[in-house]
RNA sequence: GCGGGGGUACCCGAGCGGUCAAAGGGGCAGGGCUUAGGACCCUGUGGCGCAGGCCUUCGAGCGUUCAAAUCGCUCCCCCCGCACCA
């Protein structure tokens, strides 16, 4: 990231004025040797949140701390409105990653010895993780002190609990009986990513299982018999139903292919096909025999469907390392048989089974289209591949070669075709891979079946049906997700809960040998932070939390052996629910709808959960996740010292809506550290405003203030952190800075609005405030301040400022389209009938009964107004609109503001500023003076 | 295929029926100040305007409405998830 590097200058040799480095160690020592963070029962405002806890793989980067920082934001801020707060974290050490950290460590893996040091870690240390139990411990405690203390989060340190520890193994297995109590664990066949080395592995985009494959797909072959003498010719297809048009059979010439005894049937089969069969059906597969594929050319097979008897062709696109290596040809619907069949057999004519509206031969028109002549032009020939198949399944209906099937929509067809052809013992099922996937230790991955799996039944009815209901109530952010996690509770099926192999997790209590596997031991836990604090102060030994304790903790049920059962029992019903549940996008479709399912099968109902919010990503440049691979992970440590970490907070918090992906870019960074060094001298500044005479500033200063702490208010009960930060951060310095602008200096004033400031930033930079906070002299801490109350806020004092801001403008307007310089500005406002009319209108406007008529007839009831002759018209022509719009108007003393403003006007505009009324005598060299409306002065420059 | 999200001025990003030529930041330009740490302050940054105005714009095209960046439909393009990865 070069950019980075760049946006980074070294300062070293000046004296820097602001040392964010010193400003934060100073005040996290205080807070945590206050232990402010601590979770502690006491008032009835409660407020349970904690985040998606993070899995130990190793450094974490910027990108992982936006998650944190939100969540540390939200806790604080709910603090200060007198909430009794818990915000515990842990540890997701369960699964692969930190043994395979830890394998790589012991084989001395060049790569992660250098990824290991450069992110600091010290020789001694790395000689001591090649054990995955020191890999958890080691960065564990790096998560806590190099990033979580480091950024200034009050999260409770007294419940940090890893999901490997006894005590919460201890938990998962009495989830886990919860769940078998309820019927919610069943047994059956699977078929599983696996490794012959490691044994189980999981296939994501994120590759922590394995080296390469991420994006692969499982395949669904259908693998259908076709006869050969006494022999079976597998042909593997993705289209069973077009086994009605199949005229030939491919085999590679060249290509040995073996006999294999499956069951009581003999197969031809590749070798690659017979291994991957192997290790998905049942019984033992073995080879007997060799046949070369040009020894098969020229014999026949039968169709098992209709009874057909076709020939076996060769073909080099035939490839024996896709699925069974054998190839059914429909040439009417497959661009790729068709082109070979034109070298092999011109003579033997298409099939055509689906009729797609503009078509014949749809392979044979969409070949002849993109001129494609051989076999060997796969990527034309995968393209018309493609194209045919998008036509015929959207499009296509079977037509009367199909039997039973004439007349249906391809869409509808697919699995029933297949179906019947299983049924009747006429296929098999092939899954393989899209691409070739590896493993992390160098072998390939295939797919395997497991006879007997563990499952967690999340496709059960009952509990689909609660758990979407359930999701009605919850406080979901954003929106978009709120509406589909019901969905995602629908798709969301049975889940294998189990693996074996050297993991690490949690022993499944019912059948020896087998670990929970990672997603399923992370779903309920939140409850277990209530009693890691007794974990980890002594209190309660692992091996004394037996089945009953949890059932008394979290359930109420049966009595307590201890008076500790009772005191985690009331902590339990004193925290729970959870209120909000923090996590990436990742989580979405795999953690949270688990994470509600688990608490709904296992928990009473008032202990359901309260709230999800879900965050987007830091990505690097190229849109892509950071990821330490691909070079773009930025050490959290080295961001910290080099933007400071309140720098780093704003910028999770301002960058963009918590629901988009931000590309990580350290130059963006920077201009936010540079935004809070202004920020700090113009706190500097209003410090030592001495002014003792208050004007219309500092009531204007007053109001606007006081919007804002309603505005932030606001924003900050929807969690909408970045419109929170963008007043606190943005528009109340910019105010701040108009108010300097205008002369203000009322020390009092000041410091009020510095206090309301100070107060308001403490979640987001809450360093930079407790610096600030003690240079006004204040003792105690701001971050132990309540939130400013929401205020009442005077709009007269507000509009007429703007009027001052919209007179400004409107002048400097004049005079850059003029090129004036002028020596005298005429100012004059509206007279008073005309804001009489204004008001009325207003009023008849918010009683929805505004009509020229009715507002003329009202008007003119006032002698005072027919006085004015037909000015009043014209008045009320122009009015109308305006107030037909929304403008409401309600009456300021313009004249009296603007006269007060007088200097301030001379001083900006360079020029003698004369303000009068327009109903007064005055002078008028531009005649202006008619033009004066309500909240639109008339200006005259000369 | 199923499910979800997007396309806003030079860039990032607000806005999601009127107060919108569209916040805020960045960049760029002009001016001021003379240096708060990569300075700071003001002004400008779609076009046209010698009086505060007008015209054209928010992926494209229709439509609903007195009124649309905002609502509906169609289309184009981009992104994400789809399951033993937290």
């Amino acid at each position: 990231m070069p950019s980075f590097h760049n946006a980074y200058i070294n300062f070293s040799h000046m004296t820097p004025m602001v040392d964010f480095t010193a400003i934060e160690q100073k005040w996290q020592q205080r807070w945590y040797e206050e232990r402010l963070y601590e979770g502690r029962r006491g008032g009835d405002k409660k407020f349970f949140i904690h985040f998606a806890y993070p899995g130990i793989s190793g450094y974490l980067h910027v990108g992982h701390m936006r998650g944190f920082a939100y969540a540390d934001m939200i806790a604080r801020y709910k603090r200060m409105t007198g909430h009794a707060v818990c915000f515990p974290a842990g540890f997701h050490a369960s699964g692969l990653p930190a043994v395979s950290l830890a394998k790589k460590v012991e084989r001395r893996d060049p790569a992660v010895l250098q990824y290991l040091r450069e992110n600091g870690c010290p020789e001694e240390v790395i000689a001591n993780l090649a054990d995955p139990a020191e890999v958890v411990r080691y960065f564990s405690q790096v998560y806590v002190d190099d990033y979580w203390k480091r950024f200034g989060f009050f999260i409770d340190y007294t419940r940090l609990t890893d999901t490997v520890s006894p005590g919460y193994r201890r938990f998962i297995q009495w989830q886990f009986h919860k769940l078998r109590e309820k019927e919610l664990l069943t047994k059956k066949p699977h078929f599983a990513p696996f490794c012959p080395q490691c044994g189980p592995v999981a296939v994501d985009k994120s590759e922590t299982d394995i080296s390469e494959g991420g994006d692969a797909e499982v395949l669904e072959f259908t693998v259908i018999k076709f006869t050969m003498d006494d022999m079976v010719l597998p042909a593997a297809t993705l289209r069973p139903e077009t086994v009605f048009g199949v005229t030939n059979m491919w085999v590679h010439p060249d290509v040995e292919y073996v006999v294999a005894e499956v069951g009581n049937e003999r197969w031809i089969i590749s070798e690659e096909g017979l291994r991957k069969m192997a290790s998905q059906m049942e019984g033992e597969i073995r080879a007997v025999d060799t046949v070369k594929g040009s020894q098969l050319v020229g014999k026949t097979c039968t169709d098992p469907l209709v009874n057909r008897e076709i020939p076996v062709l060769p073909a080099t696109f035939a490839d024996p390392g896709v699925a069974t290596g054998i190839v059914m040809s429909v040439p009417a619907h497959a661009p790729y048989d068709y082109v070979a069949l034109r070298e092999a057999a011109p003579d033997i004519e298409p099939l055509v089974i689906i009729n797609v509206e503009g078509y014949q031969v749809p392979a044979r028109e969409v070949v002849e289209e993109m001129g494609i002549r051989r076999q060997e032009e796969h990527e034309a020939l995968e393209e018309a591949t493609r194209r045919v198949y998008k036509e015929e399944f959207h499009r296509g209906v079977l037509n009367r070669r199909c039997g039973e099937y004439a007349g249906t929509a391809v869409a509808e067809i697919k699995d029933a075709v297949k179906n019947a052809l299983l049924e009747a013992g006429q296929a098999a099922v092939l899954r393989e891979f899209s691409l070739p996937v590896i493993c992390r230790c160098g072998s390939p991955v295939v797919i395997k079946r497991v006879p007997h799996q563990w499952f967690i039944r999340y496709s059960d009815s009952t509990l689909t049906e609660t758990s979407k209901e359930h999701v009605q109530s919850m406080h979901i952010f954003p929106e978009e997700y709120r509406q589909e996690l019901p969905k995602v509770l629908d798709w969301f099926g049975d889940r294998a809960c189990i693996r074996q192999g050297s993991w690490l997790g949690t022993e499944f209590p019912f059948e020896e040998g087998w670990i929970i596997e990672p997603i399923s031991d992370s779903t309920l836990y939140p409850a277990y932070y209530v009693v890691a604090k007794y974990v980890n102060q002594g209190r309660i030994q692992p091996g004394d939390m037996s089945l009953d304790f949890f059932d008394y903790v979290f359930l109420g049920r049966g009595a307590p052996a201890d008076p500790l059962w009772e005191e985690a029992r009331q902590d339990f019903l004193y925290w729970y629910p959870v209120d909000i549940n923090l996590g990436g996008k990742e989580h979405k479709t795999v953690h949270f709808p688990v994470f509600v399912m688990n608490h709904v099968a296992v928990m009473e109902p008032r202990h359901w959960p309260q709230g999800i919010f879900v965050h987007w990503w830091i990505t690097q440049q190229s849109g892509e996740k950071i990821s330490k691979s691909k070079g773009g992970a930025v050490p959290i440590p080295d961001a910290a010292r080099r933007y400071g970490v309140d720098t780093m907070r704003l910028y999770y918090a301002h960058i963009g809506a918590p629901f988009v992906d931000i590309e990580w870019d350290g130059d963006t960074a920077a201009t936010y550290r540079k935004r809070l060094v202004r920020l700090w001298h113009l706190a500097q500044e209003l410090l030592e405003a001495g002014g003792e005479e208050a004007g219309d500033v500092d009531d204007w200063l007053t109001a606007v203030g006081g919007r804002a702490v309603n505005e932030v208010r606001g924003a900050m009960e929807e969690y909408e952190l970045r419109r929170a930060a963008n007043i606190i951060f943005f528009d109340l310095p910019n105010h701040l800075q108009w108010y300097q602008r205008r002369g203000g200096q009322h020390r009092a004033t000041v410091r009020r609005l510095l206090r309301t400031w100070l107060t308001m930033m403490t979640p987001f930079t809450p360093h930079l405030a407790e610096e600030l906070w003690e240079k006004m002299g204040e003792r105690r801490l701001v971050s132990q301040q309540a939130f400013p109350e929401p205020q009442k806020v005077d709009e007269h004092i507000l509009q007429r400022e703007q009027l001052l801001v919209d007179t400004l403008q409107d002048v400097q307007e004049i005079l850059s389209v003029t090129s004036l310089d002028p020596s005298t500005i005429y100012i004059y406002t509206a007279p008073p009938w005309k804001w009489e009319v204004a008001e009325t209108a207003s009023r008849l406007a918010e009683n929805g009964t505004l009509s020229m008529g009715g507002l003329m007839k009202q008007v003119m009831e006032d002698e005072n107004m027919r006085r004015q002759g037909k000015a009043v018209p014209a008045f009320v022509q122009k009015l109308l609109p305006e107030v037909q719009r929304g403008t409401m108007y309600r009456r300021i003393d313009e004249y009296g503001h603007l006269s007060n403003a007088r200097e301030f006007l001379e001083r900006e505009l360079g020029a003698q500023v004369r303000v009068f009324r327009a109903d007064e005598q005055a002078p008028d060299p531009g005649n202006k003076k008619d033009q004066a409306v309500p909240l639109r002065p008339a200006i005259y420059a000369e």
